[in-house]
DNA sequence: GCGAGAAATTTCAAGCTTAAAGTTTTTTCC
DNA sequence: GGAAAAAACTTTAAGCTTGAAATTTCTCGC
């Protein structure tokens, strides 16, 4: 659709220019990264709403919870899922109201609420939970398998510098 | 500041577990794929915020705009930063408010919204990028020149496998 | 030159997200 | 055992985000 002659599609990685300092490569790997997953993201989304009707951040929190035969503390989820406590309360609500999980307030601490699935959020993770492993198989599907270990692995040693980082740099 | 001993933070890809099919790599891949960008984001997010008190979305807007010096249009604009123009109507206005962009009518073809920086914009946008990429060189210090580099290989094939599953499957 | 359709953008409703402030409950420490 | 601090969660206000519907403007074929 644009003027470049097969190529349909530009992004923010189109024309990284050279970086003021010297973070080009940095910068540039950042951008990469944010490119990939919000591609891969904005698929699953789509996928997830045309298929299933259903959102992203609910897919995440049944995730989650998939893994915890006994429930999971909010504060938990939170942790999980690197997203604010405040966030869940009404995420958690909405799951609550369609079926998918329920919520109890620990019997021994009052200030806690409990989450768990419930057999219909547990058979509807499943379903929606294979589809999802398709998609990304698809997503992925022309990168060889010593590519994708590579990956893995690299990523791996990126997460360690940026949690390395922020666990030094954190407290500012 | 959790049990298990030295390390405070858990997240997604704590416990992988064997996946359903046997896209165990491919969901491995992924997910850590979106933890390493979701941890850069936020603290991007956070430093931004602190330190300017700005947004990232807007952020991102004024970056492309950088490139572009007679300005952009908005549907470009969505293409590039990968978001939706109805989104875009409400950032923009925000910026114009702000008086780091203008918006103007195009001459030539009425339906269309030319975006430019302002010179108040572009000053603003300097001095955020500058910082943005310590930032990330920070977060990214511990990675070797030659990890880098092969991040920044191993992402582009990766993308490109992302694009052409979009391509092929992408009408569905 | 006019009508159908395409294109660019805006509007709308709904949901997600966060940080900060507030509430309730528990723990800690005299 | 009681006050103060900490912890877990909720509420709130503001902004981001999307998809779908609506609006405005242009283009194309006749």
């Amino acid at each position: 659709m644009t003027e470049q002659g097969g190529v349909d599609w530009i992004d923010s990685e189109t024309k990284v220019a050279e970086a003021p300092a010297d973070h080009g490569d940095d910068l540039r790997l950042w951008l990469r990264l944010l490119t990939c997953s919000t591609l891969v993201e904005t698929e699953v989304r789509r996928r997830l709403r045309e298929d299933f009707d259903f959102t992203l951040p609910r897919f995440d929190l049944l995730a989650q919870l998939e893994r915890a035969e006994q429930g999971m503390v909010l504060g938990e989820l939170s942790k999980r899922m690197m997203v604010s406590a405040g966030n869940l309360t009404a995420l958690v609500e909405r799951l609550v109201e369609s079926g998918h999980v329920s919520r109890t307030t620990s019997p021994t601490d009052r200030r806690v609420q409990i989450i768990a699935l419930t057999d219909f959020g547990r058979a509807a993770f499943r379903e929606m939970a294979d589809r999802h492993g398709d998609w990304i198989g698809d997503l992925f599907k022309d990168l060889s398998a010593r590519d994708r270990v590579a990956l893995i692995d690299e990523l791996g040693k990126l997460k360690r510098s940026i949690r390395a980082s922020l666990a030094a740099g954190g407290g500012s």
